[in-house]
DNA sequence: AAAAACTGACGGAATATTCCGTCAGTTTTT
DNA sequence: AAAAACTGACGGAATATTCCGTCAGTTTTT
């Protein structure tokens, strides 16, 4: 419970204020946790980042798959999904923040980046479905699910900063676009 | 130079290390300057972020539109421009990591945005002149520039952590997936 | 030779980390 | 079943450590 909310701290602290300028004690006061009991779960502030990307990852994987049944066409298991992830990040704006400033951040390991990954390697069976059917271009599944990924990771990024409004018709037509660029013509 | 220097010296730091773990000192000691210097050139940390990535940003724009000349078709300009930016990034690896990481930096105000993306600004016209001639999606010119932005970014992304070789041929193709996902079908 | 630029040792503020007493809850003893 | 002993999570004061930013002295430029 308490390392849930330092986790939560952390996170709030950390996409506001930027890693280098959050305290230790910053984040305890946040979480309404004595300074000690931040070290008695964490041995440093990395190790709290390295620790909410691997829950963060865990609460998308979970939103996004939840209910998830390989049925129907490709095109209708790809916008189940990517749907998921949009309106994840949509709804959570400060994960998604998190998300996307410590994507490429030296304090993540290979090793954090894999353990957190993990759970999202039922996209790659999508893609190698679509590819035997030769929908789409000639990439390998794992390329072809970052780069719908980073299709709609950047799409997001500006969404949210220009405070767009995403009805369900905007959604879908973007997916569409992340559809258009990855399939044959 | 001593301030170019400073500035060269930062933007390594800052990507191979992180931003909370890099001292002015070492900054110093890595640009071959004392930390006097440093103080000389800015007022503090985040400063020195701030000017990287002004002074990043005019590189690339410099890079990526000399010798540009609207001419030919749409596509032809598209092609150029976003050849250009793929070039400039895949040839500084360092440079990119810096402008992925600090994109959603809360560091950079959206002053310092506006600023350093003013240059890029001609990327509108272009669409803009796209978008006249029905050849893209019902989109602003600016959303259809930040979509394509945000998908070139991001597989560039994982194109220098898989250490893709990237022929002309794999860029050609990736200019085309770009390309569709904002045309019209 | 005067001004400007530079250097890096140093002091002290900021911050991380440790350490230990407390206390609510649990187990053992009487 | 009451009392005593035990446990370990917790908080925060104390301490260790880091890091910033200044400034006196030095070098370079004008």
């Amino acid at each position: 419970m308490k390392r849930i909310q330092i986790l939560k701290a952390g996170l709030k602290l950390f996409v506001t204020q930027g890693l280098h300028s959050v305290t230790i004690a910053q984040i305890a006061a946040e979480a309404k946790v004595g300074i000690g009991t931040v070290y008695r779960y964490f041995n440093s502030k990395e190790d709290i980042v390295q620790q909410i990307w691997v829950q963060q990852k865990s609460e998308e994987s979970s939103y996004v798959f939840q209910d998830y049944a390989p049925l129907g066409t490709i095109r209708e298991q790809f916008d189940f999904l990517w749907e998921r992830v949009i309106r994840y990040f949509l709804e959570h704006p400060l994960e998604y923040q998190f998300s996307y400033q410590f994507a490429a951040s030296p304090i993540l390991t290979k090793e954090i980046h894999e353990l957190a990954m993990k759970d999202f390697l039922q996209f790659d069976e999508l893609y190698e479905k679509g590819l035997k059917k030769n929908l789409f271009k000639p990439l390998t599944a794992r390329r072809l699910r970052l780069f719908t990924f980073s299709t709609i990771n950047g799409w997001i990024l500006w969404a949210l900063d220009e405070k767009m409004v995403l009805d369900d018709t905007t959604i879908t037509m973007f997916l569409q676009m992340s559809w258009d660029s990855i399939s044959v013509a």
